[in-house]
DNA sequence: CCTGTTTTTAACCAAACGGTTAAACCCTAT
DNA sequence: ATAGGGTTTAACCGTTTGGTTAAAAACAGG
């Protein structure tokens, strides 16, 4: 029982079989992924991931609709809440280079997943309902109008703060490359972006 | 014969085969690419894939080295060159930009490809030598010191350029979902980035 | 303690996969 | 023309893969 939506109680044998396909789909993505590998790591027998979820797919889907279900309200965040606009821009950095550095794996797996099945993913896992966009685009016009920041287009500063945070994470290796980084040069390298990209972003919003 | 390095003339077998690789496991990767779709993008027997590369992982190697071997320089021309820092900023993400634009698989491949598989690519695919940022850091260092910009780590703008210019275009359905852009609405945004990138890291280097 | 139900397992199956083989085909040089 | 090389093909092979099944084990209520 307990087939409906969200995962049932811990440690049954049902959210062992979750907990362990989130693990390795995050990790390999719907193609690298085997049921094999999935039960192995959750130390059950194979037959049982068909009879929990039927198939692979839809086991990769519950697993992508639970990452998705987190990190859209992740972003939704920067461009619904209320905070003034300042304060909200260094808050949000802080905090989503905090939850993207403890899990690097998920934009990678959102991005490329999306990238290789766009229709399941838009038709059975995208969430309907979009952000709203309107907050955020009424402050910036208001900092704009009232002379506080630079003229620029909101939605491009969106961009520009997102891809500024999650890019290093989910391109470590390539940048290591572009660097010369090694890894402990790296790791530090990574915690300075907090205050690097507040640093950057601010400046360029200097009237 | 010319089983060397390159790929021989146009044409031959051997390139139809390349090119029909290359373009399946760019989209799909090593683990989604089966060798029966390269054989019939390629309109040839599945046999001939193993004649001439080897192994699915030969060829694999083959066109993941091609993709790298023309990526790695276009990374290292903004940190190498010698032109003056700002002209040097303006042309490269100019230049970069289109160059994503009409290759935007390519990034997401290197990354995503990497990420599954470390060892093959740190051992046999990436480059030996790494690019050199002294020019870059030394540029940097004296537009600072003669007050011409603000003061700035140099890597991080590097990666904050770099972020800027690549992550809005592989994670395209991600900012679309963000924004609330449909299709159209996309392809104008993410041409308007070329002038707004170079805006926002200028406006961000002022003193 | 028995009985019916749910959970778990080992064994199995068909399809898809990467890879091989042996024969057919196609050149070109003698 | 023909012998010998490289090239191409259909058929095949062993393994892996997602998925099924039938029976065993664990559990529940009476």
């Amino acid at each position: 029982m307990a087939k409906k939506e969200d995962q049932p109680q811990a440690d049954s044998t049902e959210q062992k079989i979750f907990d362990a396909a989130h693990e390795v789909f995050l990790q390999k993505g719907m193609d690298g992924a085997k049921m094999q590998e999935i039960a192995d790591l959750a130390g059950i027998n194979k037959a049982l991931l068909h009879y929990y979820y039927r198939s692979k797919e839809k086991l990769y889907e519950a697993v992508a609709r639970a990452i998705i279900g987190h990190a859209a309200p992740v972003i939704s965040q920067l461009i619904e809440s209320e905070l003034p606009l300042e304060e909200k821009i260094r808050h949000f950095i802080d905090f989503y280079i905090g939850v993207i550095s403890r899990n690097p794996f998920i934009p990678l797996f959102i991005i490329s997943e999306i990238n290789k099945h766009p229709e399941r993913f838009i038709e059975t896992i995208l969430p309907k309902e979009l952000p709203k966009p309107q907050v955020f685009m009424r402050q910036v016009e208001e900092e704009i109008a009232a002379g506080r920041i630079r003229e620029i287009h909101p939605k491009h500063l969106i961009i520009n703060i997102i891809s500024m945070c999650i890019f290093p994470f989910i391109a470590k290796p390539m940048a290591r490359f572009a660097l010369g980084l090694n890894s402990a040069e790296m790791k530090l390298f990574l915690e300075e972006r907090r205050d690097q990209v507040t640093e950057f972003v601010l400046a360029a919003l200097r009237p």
